[in-house]
DNA sequence: TTTGCCAGTTGATCTGGGTCAGAATGTCGC
DNA sequence: GCGACATTCTGACCCAGATCAACTGGCAAA
């Protein structure tokens, strides 16, 4: 890879339309390139910013996959989300000096780095990536409002439910199955983002199985009848 | 009241340092003013908004006090928050060219209207401005973080106790009593937004009156006893 | 190959909070 | 002030999901 391709890494991406640049044109996307952004790879297990950290930078997922996890002073923890290629990690700390939760790879994978502060100063120069950012942060607002619902009107059938069915819809949009995928996390951190105990995660992936709905296979998931997926929890038993 | 009283809304607002123009000079504040604020009154019951409606403007409550209810298709609904003087509605919405939630002021109730384009083009101008609002988003996210977590982690008691500590820290931001105060809302209204149901609100409440931490007469607080309060669902049974 | 260790599954039992019901209290329009 | 309706409180009972526990399988290090 030579300099030329480095410099231009959004622009070249796969995955762009997913991503920041997403909308923005081939000028802006070059002007945001050269600007500031860079990779950087993070391994399976380890964390890419832990609460308390200085926030300095945006992070956009390349590849690979991540959970944030809020931790309690207690130590109770809780998974608040799950970041797939494209999205965007770090909205949460824009408001404070510091990291608010832990960012962890679920995988192996490589992230964006942006410069918070050099990414306003570009969102001032070009109203249209403000106007993109400003929507990305409201729709993560909006996406936690679904999920303030899922937790406290959800029984827990249907919470899993719409996990699988959010899980493929965004595996959809990267152009990946929607109807069998792996899942890179735990049990227990289903359990954890879903407000229910890994126990029950594991008793209801096996109802599903039996009932025909899913094929699980130990993290391999294949998606049988969307339908009744789709129906589970809000009206059946 | 002259034109130039009307000219000035923000400069001379007592909320000033509570909403929007925090942290702005007051130049800063004048220019958002002379653009793009003005105040409607809201009846208590009415709606501000309703989800379907076309989203054009932001809303910050000038006084009063609201609430906003995310509606499932199914009829079902979750309170996502509550809204007092100087914080911001409609910042869910941006996303979309549609409102996604209900917003209905709990009392007789004012807002400062702003047009969400003007905003942005100001935005544009005033770097300043464009940043404060960055964070109001980022903070909304990370509020939202932490309300996941008492929906996805907390026992009722814990729940409803973080709710009451929250409304007084509220309280006190704005020079008002946070020890002493009125509830808006109704049981219902608290039971939804912490996931739980209102008879258990009722309960709770009557628990802590009798082991007296709080002093209880229908939407009449007093905290009695912050300390207790505080511990109340993490540790003890 | 053995050992140890997670992650996951499944069963038995328990319980916090839901559900249902009825009485008491507030609040608002007239 | 009075009637009508909404809100709140309280009790009795129930159940979804938590808890506790035992077991299985896969995989990595020795």
């Amino acid at each position: 890879m030579n300099l030329a391709e480095l410099k231009s890494v959004c622009g070249a991406c796969g995955i762009r339309e997913l991503c920041l640049p997403a909308g923005l044109s081939d000028e802006e996307v070059h002007l945001l390139d050269q600007h500031v952004a860079h990779r950087q790879s993070v391994r399976k297990g380890d964390y890419l910013y832990r609460m308390g950290d200085p926030f300095r930078s945006l992070f956009a997922v390349s590849h690979g996959f991540f959970k944030t996890v809020l931790v309690h002073e207690d130590g109770r923890g809780q998974v608040t989300g799950f970041q797939m290629m494209g999205e965007l990690l770090g909205l949460e700390a824009i408001h404070s000096e510091r990291q608010v939760c832990d960012a962890i790879a679920l995988e192996d994978s490589a992230v964006c780095t942006i410069s918070f502060e050099q990414f306003e100063e570009l969102g001032h120069l070009m109203g249209n990536l403000q106007h993109r950012f400003n929507q990305d942060l409201s729709r993560e607002i909006a996406r936690e409002h679904s999920l303030m619902m899922l937790l406290g009107t959800m029984r827990s059938e249907e919470r899993l439910s719409v996990f699988l069915l959010d899980l493929a819809r965004r595996h959809e949009r990267r152009h990946q199955s929607g109807d069998a995928f792996v899942l890179r996390m735990t049990r227990e951190d289903i359990g954890s983002y879903l407000g229910i105990k890994l126990e029950t995660v594991s008793r209801l992936l096996s109802r599903l199985h039996d009932e025909g709905v899913l094929d699980v296979h130990g993290r391999h998931i294949r998606i049988l009848d969307r339908q009744a997926l789709a129906h589970r929890g809000q009206d059946s038993a």
